[in-house]
DNA sequence: AACGAAATCACCCGAAAGTATGAATCCGAA
DNA sequence: TTCGGATTCATACTTTCGGGTGATTTCGTT
């Protein structure tokens, strides 16, 4: 912010200035009022003199409370989110050959797991619905399973597929 | 910090300090030009009031500027850090609502999930098997999926289950 | 007490899944 | 080239799954 602009931003606020004029004015008053009635003449400037000091004084301190910018303190919270496993990891050649499944019957597994049918899988692979059958029965003799569910279960707990 | 950012910094923070000064010096120089062209005893009163008004209101400023200590504003930015899933986050519950599922609902998808058959479940939650497929039919419903392994891998997407 | 959601069970039917067996083709290794 | 595994397909059969409908009971809320 420059010179100018504060003195600008501190013109512009309006209500401040009026008060301000109106609180010296009033002041004024009062001491005149004062003068004639209760305080002795020899005294009156000293008197004045502080009480001038101290309402502008306050004044000043108001003015510095209302101006003075805030300081911004950034604190940077590290906040924990948690995420899938992001899969990269390749599936487990180990028990890959433990199981002995040929690369067509791990490709009926992968479709099976993904939740398609039977019918679904011949079609995407442009074979028949027997042949489906035959990898996917041979498949869940291979993983010692009974159906195609458990077969997806142990395959994904054993990282046979992702 | 260095005696150059050391005073730059004291200068730009005290900018209103600075003006009030400097302003004061300017309206003393006047003053006086003036006292000994036009102005003489007769509007003394006004001159030193403004004069004091002007003095104390930076000297009010000045204090505030010293004592007061500045506000601290504190902004929290959440940063986010990716970390692995160790699985040990419970169910999404957000979802879980999303679905409607009930509670036993939600226990048959568990046991299906496991790789168990409709019967297996039957056994495992003493109920009859018609119960069983009841229940499976209206989670399909309510997942909007065909089958078994499509409702497994849909509710192990969303971590419906795990 | 009335209500609605949840849970339970039954029956039927068609579709899908899985089993068993046999067979043809292809392809890489011995 | 021969052999065996992999892949493909078929037919027949059994089991399981899933949809649809209807009914009863339980239980918490109003």
């Amino acid at each position: 912010m420059t010179m100018i602009q504060t003195v600008a931003g501190f013109f512009s606020k309006n209500r401040q200035i009026m008060l301000y004029g109106v609180s010296l004015a009033m002041l004024l008053f009062l001491l005149k009022w004062l003068e004639l009635r209760f305080l002795v003449i020899n005294h009156i400037v000293e008197i004045y003199t502080g009480v001038l000091a101290l309402i502008f004084t306050g004044l000043g301190i108001w003015l510095a409370v209302k101006l003075i910018k805030p300081e911004v303190k950034t604190v940077i919270v590290e906040k924990e989110v948690r995420v899938m496993s992001d899969g990269n990891f390749s599936v487990n050649e180990a028990e890959m050959s433990r199981f002995g499944l040929s690369k067509r019957e791990l490709e009926v597994l992968e479709l099976i797991a993904a939740g398609l049918s039977n019918q679904d899988i011949a079609s995407r692979l442009f074979v028949s619905l027997n042949t489906v059958k035959t990898h996917s029965s041979r498949l869940f003799e291979k993983l010692e399973v009974k159906s195609r569910t458990q077969a997806v279960e142990k395959a994904k707990r054993l990282s046979l597929i992702r």
